[in-house]
DNA sequence: CCAGACGTTGTT
DNA sequence: GTCTGG
DNA sequence: CCAGACGTTGTT
DNA sequence: GTCTGG
C-alpha cells in the first residue's frame, strides 16, 4: 500500500522540466518542501493530452465522475493493479486518464509486536521518481464545481519493500513515463510491476502518523521520539 | 427488471 | 467496529 | 496511511 | 456510468 509520501523538490521549475510538463494555471515558482503527504489533500500530477504534458494539483482519493458524494475518495487511495480492469472505479480511468505522481520518498508502516513503525523508502540516488496512478474529474452537484482526483496503483513489492510490507507502489522508470501516459491500455499494463532498481530504506519518526505534522524531523530515527509521540508505550 | 455497490489494508 | 478528515 | 469521532429530528 | 446480486 502507500498511504504518505513526500515532494521535497520545492522549485516548480525544475519538477516541470523533470517530467517535461507546463505548469498549469495558479503555481507559483516556489513549493513548500513536503515530508508528509497524506490522502485527502492536494498532490501535484502530471498528465497529458496525448501531445502536451500539463503539471497540475488534485486531489489524492479518487472520486469517480458518476459518484453521489465525494466521501467515496477517502477510501479510494490506492488502487490494486492486478484488478484494474475488474473495478468499475477504476476501469474508464485506466483506459483514459492515467497520468503521474511526482515522489521522492514514500512511506509504509511495518508491523511490530506492539504498534507499527514508518519506514521511508526512496531511490538509491535520491532521484525524483514517478507513481503511477489514475485520475478522474467529479462534478460537485451543488456547487457546480469541478473537482479532479488521483488515485495510486499498488503492485507486489520488490525484496527490499518485501521486508517491510506485502504492497508498494508502483514506480515508473524514466523510460517508460510515455508510454504510461499515451499508451494502449495493454501496454500501460506490462509496466504495473514491482520497481526493480536500487532502492534505500530507513525507520523514521513516528510523528509522520500524525497527519497534520509536515517538517524534516519526521525522517529522523524513531529512537529520537519523544514518549508523547506514537503508540509504542502503554500506559501505565 | 430494480437496488445497491463501486476500495484497500491490516487487525485491537 | 467503521467511518471521516487530514 | 493514521487519528479521532462515533448524534437526532423531520423533510423532498 | 456500469456491473453484480436478488
Amino acid at each position: 500500500m502507500c498511504g504518505r509520501f513526500s515532494l521535497k523538490a520545492s522549485e516548480v521549475k525544475k519538477i516541470a522540466e523533470r517530467f517535461a510538463a507546463k505548469p498549469g494555471q495558479g503555481f507559483s515558482c516556489e513549493l513548500k518542501p513536503r515530508y508528509n503527504i497524506a490522502p485527502s489533500q492536494q498532490v501535484l500530477v502530471v498528465k497529458s493530452d496525448g501531445t502536451n504534458r500539463e503539471l497540475v494539483q488534485m486531489k489524492w482519493g479518487l472520486i469517480p465522475h458518476w459518484a453521489k458524494a465525494p466521501a467515496i475518495g477517502n477510501r479510494l487511495i490506492n488502487a490494486r493493479a492486478e484488478t484494474l480492469n475488474d473495478k468499475p472505479a477504476y476501469r474508464d480511468p485506466f483506459n483514459l486518464r492515467r497520468c503521474l505522481v511526482p515522489c521522492d520518498t514514500f512511506y509504509e508502516w511495518k508491523a511490530l509486536g506492539s504498534g507499527r513503525q514508518p519506514v521511508a523508502f526512496s531511490l538509491a540516488d535520491d532521484a525524483l521518481f514517478a507513481l503511477a496512478a489514475l485520475w478522474d474529474a467529479w462534478i460537485n452537484p451543488e456547487t457546480r464545481e469541478r473537482v479532479e482526483s488521483v488515485v495510486l496503483i499498488t503492485t507486489a513489492p520488490n525484496e527490499l519493500v518485501s521486508t517491510v510490507h506485502n504492497r508498494m507502489p508502483v514506480i515508473l522508470q524514466p523510460n517508460d513515463e510515455e508510454l504510461w501516459l499515451t499508451g494502449a491500455p495493454s501496454a500501460a499494463a506490462n509496466l504495473l510491476k514491482p520497481y526493480p532498481g536500487e532502492m534505500k530504506a530507513k525507520e523514521v519518526s513516528q510523528r509522520l502518523n500524525s497527519a497534520a505534522y509536515d517538517g524534516p524531523d519526521l525522517l529522523l530515527p524513531p529512537t529520537s521520539d519523544l514518549p508523547l509521540f506514537g503508540n509504542t508505550s502503554p500506559r501505565p
